[in-house]
DNA sequence: AGTTCATATTGACAGATGTCGATATAGATA
DNA sequence: TATCTATATCGACATCTGTCAATATGAACT
């Protein structure tokens, strides 16, 4: 009976296939082990590494950091490429953006919004 | 063999502790309805809604809404305020304003780096 | 006190997730 | 072809997660 309460209010800044490709993008990061393993790579100096370098860094075994990169991979954040006998991991820039630019429009964050 | 690989390149720009947290706040996000959720309540006039508007609009049971509030809140993405009989959530700007700086700062980013 | 309404908590369940040992794949080298 | 090495996949396990029906809590109003 509130007259100042549930009025309708503005609808939210995204559509629900936005919000599903935005939510599968901070899972990819929602594990302490794959935010690690993006920093790292992201700090290299041409933002990309040797995937042997991932492992026994973190204190995880090879399969369990495989199976992080997979994530990563899937998502997009990181981009695969072989090259010899080692396999090198680079951050995948577009996608980085598109992750901000979504994030500042459902935060409704000037600095975000593009 | 090839030194062009496995050499030891730059350290992860954020610490163990700090990656937690950051995957706590990705954790809280990781889920299409709290983006909605949060999108939602951002896109509000004041940045804020009553609990009352929420439920019967992202097709979830209010038990579930519940749940998924409580995960924004247990992360200080939102902020809970009861005014009568209403509990209003409102965008805790500060918290965001962190996930964004640990965000340019994982990515290397420079439009974010404070 | 008793009723009504808004929100939270509980309990239960199916399904997803992180982890690692064991094994497979696939390129490099001999 | 055979072997070595780097990375991925498989199988199994314990734990976590999203969901809802049922119930509890707590404020407002008779």
């Amino acid at each position: 009976m509130d007259a100042s309460c549930c009025e309708p209010g503005a609808q939210p800044s995204i559509d629900e296939a936005a919000a599903s490709d935005l939510a599968g993008l901070f899972k990819a990061l929602s594990d302490p082990i794959r935010v690690r393993l993006v920093a790292l790579i992201a700090a290299q100096p041409d933002r990309e590494v040797c995937a042997c370098d991932l492992v026994d860094v973190l204190g995880r075994s090879q399969p369990t950091i495989s199976h992080h990169l997979k994530q990563l991979h899937a998502v997009g954040l990181v981009d695969r490429e072989r090259r010899g006998a080692w396999i090198h991991y680079r951050i995948n820039d577009e996608v980085v953006a598109s992750l901000t630019g979504a994030l500042g429009q459902v935060f409704e964050v000037a600095e975000f919004a593009n």
